[in-house]
RNA sequence: GUGAGCGUAGCUCAGCUGGUCAGAGCACCGGACUGUGGAUCCGGGGGUCGUGGGUUCAAGUCCCAUCGCUCACCCCA
């Protein structure tokens, strides 16, 4: 058994996320990223310190181990941290700013496994580093979008919200903290925790009870508490999202678990995968490249999970187009006849794709398998051809047959399918 | 980490209140079928009934434990 949370991709599944891979690297790339590949483990630093030690990924969800060195490595649970180190290690400060980069593989985290959640799941990120513009916010969420819409997802819903700069967030906390503390005993056993933690993840909550004290006690939002900069670059990503015709909602209680987050957060949700709706999300993280040590280093990007896209698409009724089968199917029809299927299937190889029974068979039979295949030719070798050294070719969509020389089989097929 | 549901053939599942209960369909292999269309008919291989204990004359069937899967909570992709 594949260990728990993992599995064996391969058939249409695996068609399915390379589709959609190759549809967002499409979009990314027309916007001018860069691929980059990040090693699927790092030092332990790079998450504690780029994620924050006191987010649930960090505090229980790593997957952490040793080398023999007896330096600490984990499988990375996401991918920006990731790729704002290699930014700094390879100098890309020096580059034209901004630097847009994309990645496709990946993550671990070691949570119970549910629908739309795994502990190797996949993701697609996107990251424009080295400029505060609002433009880039709006960009990022625009390809997000963009590359969902080109798969032909419909029922689509953007979440966008602010979560102010570290100060604003630092004020709220505290207003949070002095409005709730009093109601300590009415909150549930999870919010009482991030009254501690991080208050602002209460507003999320799904108890109703904590949703109903929050009601009664008329919480203000943490948009109430922008400060005037990132009031504007919060306007000014609602106009620009407004210029793209792209729906949004502000949702006042989005709130996002990792600790680099400031202003912009948003999230991309689709209704009816089930519990773990979101597809996608991301924001700005100004702070983040500080904290792994380098200069400032203003970034904003998403990430959105390949299986649950998948999930999406699957519940809106997307069809893959049938696996392509063979050009050719050679059936021996004698027991002598295998051998020069082979050799054949050889020659024609690889400019075709060529398919050969291992057995002989008898003509019905071997057309059977052709058809079950999905290939466009079969060919018959039978004693007559193997004399001659020929090869009965026969076309399956129309059951026009031919007969000629081995060597003429690769022209001819060739000029048959273009 | 918490809760609920579920583990019988490669897949989907049947198997009532314990007594031919080791089954069906699909898939796979072969035959009917001497050189031509996914069909049909017939046959075949394949399962320690998740695992370990217990109750009983008798356990897929009941009890306990354990492992696994699924969904949900927490949180997130």
């Amino acid at each position: 058994m594949a260990v728990r949370g993992t599995k064996d991709l391969f058939g249409k599944e695996l068609r399915l996320h390379q589709h959609i891979v190759a549809t967002a690297r499409r979009v990314l790339e027309a916007a001018g990223a860069l691929e980059l590949i990040t090693p699927i483990f790092e030092e332990t630093q790079v998450f504690e310190k780029g994620v924050g030690a006191a987010t649930d990924i960090v505090r229980k969800e790593m997957f952490t181990f040793q080398d023999r060195g007896g330096r600490s490595l984990t499988l990375r649970p996401e991918g920006t941290a990731a790729m704002v180190r290699a930014y700094l290690e390879h100098g890309m400060k020096v580059w034209p700013q901004p630097v847009r980069l994309w990645m496709a593989g990946p993550m671990f985290r070691a949570e119970r496994p549910q629908k739309g959640r795994y502990r190797q799941f996949h993701q697609v990120n996107y990251e424009a580093l080295g400029s505060e513009s609002p433009i880039l916010d709006a960009e990022a969420i625009a390809l997000l979008y963009e590359s969902l819409k080109e798969l032909g997802l419909r029922r689509l819903v953007v979440k966008l919200s602010s979560v102010g700069d570290p100060e604003d967030r630092a004020r709220y906390n505290a207003y949070l903290r002095e409005l709730l503390s009093p109601h300590r005993e009415a909150l549930s056993e999870d919010s009482k925790e991030r009254l501690e933690l991080n208050p602002m993840r209460i507003l999320d909550s799904k108890s109703e009870k904590d949703q109903a004290l929050l009601q009664e006690l008329g919480v203000r939002p943490m948009l109430d508490f922008l400060g005037e900069e990132a009031r504007a670059h919060l306007k000014a990503v609602e106009r620009h999202l407004g210029r793209l015709s792209i729906p949004y909602e502000l949702e006042p209680a989005l709130v996002r678990g990792l600790d680099y987050y400031v202003r912009t957060a948003f999230e991309v949700h689709h209704a009816e995968i089930g519990a773990q709706s979101a597809l996608g999300g991301g924001g700005r993280y100004d702070g983040l490249s500080e904290l792994l040590g380098g200069p400032r280093v203003p970034g904003v990007g998403f990430a959105f999970g390949v299986e649950r896209v998948a999930l999406a698409l699957e519940a809106e009724g997307y069809g893959l187009s049938e696996e392509r089968g063979p050009d050719l199917y050679l059936i021996p029809l004698a027991e002598e006849a295998v051998e020069a299927a082979f050799y054949l299937a050889e020659r024609l190889r690889p400019r075709l794709r060529v398919e050969y029974a291992l057995t002989p068979k008898k003509p019905g039979k071997g057309v059977e398998e052709a058809l079950k295949r999905g290939a466009a030719f079969a060919g018959f070798l039978g004693e007559d051809e193997l004399r001659t050294e020929e090869v009965t070719l026969k076309r399956l969509a129309t059951g026009e047959q031919v007969r000629l020389p081995q060597a003429e089989a690769l022209g001819f097929l060739l000029s048959a399918l273009a």
